[in-house]
DNA sequence: CGCCAGGCCGTGT
DNA sequence: ACACGGCATGGC
């Protein structure tokens, strides 16, 4: 039977993931923080640079506001206030309420009974709030609760359209996004599922790794990890 | 000064 | 279905 070229294009990404890990190590992406703080952290990276993020991090603590009550006790203003320095605060103050709203009128307001949800229903939950995507939806399910799900983004398009890993360039909207995740999924299909949730930790994690040293717009191929990979792809690519 | 960042959403074709 | 602009701030 001739190989889909869906699987061909599966076993270069896990391959791709190979080289950066053997290449970056690992990246032990919110190792030690609180489930609640990943969340947060997860909201407020939205197109914002992480350094501005542990600005207002930084500002949640000094005011007591990195556990579920404090942020409860918050009013909306106190919190757009403190979270301006990651930017968008209007938004993603009133989004962080609306989480909040939803632990509590949904899973007794804790966020131990909202991991034991079903992965899909839990997914399908989170993206009807406000300022929940499909990334931080993911984000949010795989990095603060848990579950085994990939987590697609910017750099990853990025890479997979350098690669030309799919037919089509994946496009910049959900149906983009569900392509790249479906392709990820099939990445590590082979792998054991216990290993799953720490594969897409790492994997997305070092795909940021290498998007911000290598595949920003202006790209700079030289000495990134993947350029190996690059020459078998057609040079007139134009990047 | 300009562009960008670990997106999402409303609106217009 | 797809494109585009707004959202806001700080780093470089």
């Amino acid at each position: 039977m001739k190989r889909l070229p869906q699987l061909a294009a599966a076993e270069r990404l896990r391959r791709i993931h190979d080289r950066l890990a053997a290449a970056y190590g690992p990246q032990h992406w919110w190792p030690a923080q609180t489930p609640l703080e990943v969340i947060l952290g997860a909201y407020l990276t939205q197109n914002t640079s992480w350094k501005a993020v542990e600005r207002s991090l930084d500002n949640l603590r000094a005011a007591n506001a990195l556990n579920l009550d404090g942020l409860r006790a918050l009013s909306l203003s106190k919190l757009q206030r403190l979270i301006q320095p990651s930017g968008f605060y209007t938004r993603k103050a009133a989004a962080l309420k609306a989480f909040v709203a939803l632990l509590d009128a949904e899973f007794d307001g804790l966020l131990e009974v909202m991991a034991a949800a079903p992965t899909a229903q839990l997914r399908e939950r989170l993206l009807t709030l406000p300022g929940v995507g499909a990334e931080t939806a993911d984000a949010i399910l795989l990095y603060a609760l848990g579950h085994p799900v990939p987590v697609a983004d910017e750099y990853l398009r990025r890479i997979v359209q350098r690669h030309q890993l799919l037919p089509s360039s994946p496009a910049k909207d959900r149906n983009g996004y569900d392509a790249l995740a479906a392709l990820t999924r099939a990445a590590f299909n082979a792998d054991p599922a216990s290993d799953r949730l720490h594969l897409y930790n790492e994997f997305h994690a070092l795909a940021v790794a290498v998007g911000k040293a290598h595949c920003g717009k202006s790209a700079n191929c030289a000495g990134c990890p993947l350029a190996a990979d690059l020459k078998f792809v057609s040079s007139s690519l134009g990047m």
